[in-house]
DNA sequence: GCTAGGTTCAAACGATCGTTTCAAACAAAC
DNA sequence: GTTTGTTTGAAACGATCGTTTGAACCTAGC
C-alpha cells in the first residue's frame, strides 16, 4: 500500500467520523491528508470504493478475531455449548475495546466513522453492512441457539436483533449520552464498562428466555 | 397552520427518513409537496429550522405522554417506587408502538426521519437532542434509581445510558437487521414484540444490578 | 540518456446544494 | 375599487459537491 493511500485512509476515517458520509467532503479529506484532490478517484476509484475499502480494512480483522475466538471456544468444549455470556462477550469486545480505548485517549475514529455511516438510509451501506457481517451474525445466531437450547428460535432471532441494536447504537450515540449525563464517565474504568455492557446484554436476552418459558409452564 | 405548511413538514419526513439530514433537498422536499421551492425559506427560515419544528412538532406530545403516565403511576402509590418493568415501558412504549405500527402499515416516517438524522454528527443534532429529551432523560433516570434503590447511582446512569442507545439502536436499525435475519419477523405480533424489548431491556438493568450486589456480598 | 509506467498536479466540468430576490397573485378591510 | 399585508412564483445567487482531464513529474529498466 502505497504512502498516498495510506494518508488517505486515516483522513477519510477522521473526515467521516466528524461529518458522516454525505456530510464527508472529498475536498476536506484529500486536503487534511495533504494531497491532491484528484488522488481518491485515482487510488480507489470513488468516494463510495473509498468508504467500502475502508470499511473492509478495518472491520475484516475484528470480524476474523470474533470467529477465531468462538471456534476456539467450541472446539476447546468439544460439542457443548459455549455459555451465553462468553458469547456475548467475544461477539462485544473486540469493538468496544476500541470504543472504550485507552484512559484520557480519545477512540479511534473509524469505529464511529463506521457506525456513523451505517446509520445513513443509503442502500450502500445496507449492501456493505450485510457483506461485512452476515457470516458473523449468522455464526453468533447459531451459538447463541446452542447456548439457549430450551429458547423459542424466533425469538431469540429477535434477541439478537435487540443485541446488534444495542451495540451500533452504543457506537453512534455515546459521546452524546455520555453528555446528556452530564458527567463523563466513560473510558474511565473500561474494563468495568465494557463488563456492565456485557452483562446488560446477556441479562436481557436470558430474561427474556426466562420469562418466556415461565409462559409456558402455566 | 397553513395547508402549505403541513404539506412541507408531511414530505419533509418522508424525504429525512429516506436520505437522512445532508441527504434531504429542499428541492425534493417542495417538489414532493407540490409547493414552491421558496416556501420552505418563507415559511420555517432554513432547512435546520424546518427539522428543528417537525422534531419538536412530534417528539413534544411523546414526550408529555410519558411524563405524564410516569406521574400518574408515581402519584398512584404515593411515594413508593415505580416497579422498573413499568418505568422501562412508560419510556419505551410510545415510540415503539409507533415504530411497529398496525399490521402491514410501514411505520410512520418521522420516527424513521428523527432517529436516522440524531445519528448524524451534526452539532445541531445535539443541541436538538438535549433540548427535546433533556428533561425525559432526568425524569426517568430519578424513577429507575427509586425502582432500584440498591443500585450504584453511577451504574444506573451507565444502564441508562445502555437502554436509550438500545432504543435508538433499534429505531434506526431494525428494518436493516429485519433483512439480515432473511424472516420479515417483524410489524406481526407488535405486541409480543413491544413487551420483549421491554423485557430485554428490563432484565438488562436488573441483571447489571443483581451481579453488582452479588460482588459486594463477597 | 531515453523511454515507459506509474503518480501527482492545477484547473475545469457539470451538477446540485440552500438561500435570496422581487414581481405577481391573492385575500381581507375599508 | 382601492389599499394593505400575506403568500406564491420563476429565476437567479454564490457556494460546494464528486469527478475528469491532460500536462508535468518521477523513477525504473534498458
Amino acid at each position: 500500500m502505497t504512502e498516498t493511500k495510506i494518508k488517505i485512509l486515516e483522513a477519510a476515517e477522521v473526515e467521516f467520523a466528524d461529518n458522516g458520509f454525505n456530510g464527508a467532503s472529498i475536498r476536506n479529506i484529500t486536503q487534511r491528508a495533504g494531497v491532491n484532490i484528484a488522488s481518491i478517484n485515482y487510488h480507489f476509484g470513488s468516494k463510495e470504493s473509498l468508504f467500502r475499502e475502508m470499511f473492509h480494512f478495518r472491520f475484516d480483522p475484528i470480524n476474523e478475531v470474533r470467529l477465531s475466538r468462538l471456534r476456539e471456544e467450541q472446539e476447546l468444549r468439544g460439542g457443548a455449548p459455549v455459555p451465553l455470556e462468553l458469547v456475548i462477550r467475544i461477539l462485544v469486545a473486540p469493538v468496544f475495546e476500541l470504543l472504550l480505548s485507552e484512559a484520557d485517549q480519545p477512540p479511534p475514529r473509524f469505529v464511529l466513522a463506521i457506525a456513523r455511516c451505517l446509520s445513513e438510509p443509503l442502500e450502500l451501506f445496507t449492501r456493505l453492512g450485510r457483506e461485512v457481517f452476515q457470516e458473523v451474525y449468522e455464526t453468533f445466531f447459531s451459538a447463541i441457539r446452542d447456548a439457549l437450547p430450551e429458547a423459542d428460535v424466533k425469538q431469540v432471532r429477535l434477541q439478537l436483533n435487540f443485541a446488534v441494536s444495542s451495540m451500533v447504537g452504543m457506537l453512534t450515540h455515546f459521546s452524546r449520552i455520555e453528555q446528556f449525563a452530564g458527567d463523563p464517565l466513560l473510558r474511565r474504568q473500561k474494563d468495568e464498562i465494557l463488563q456492565q455492557f456485557i452483562t446488560f446484554i446477556t441479562s436481557g436476552i436470558s430474561g427474556c428466555v426466562a420469562v418466556a418459558s415461565r409462559h409456558e409452564e402455566r
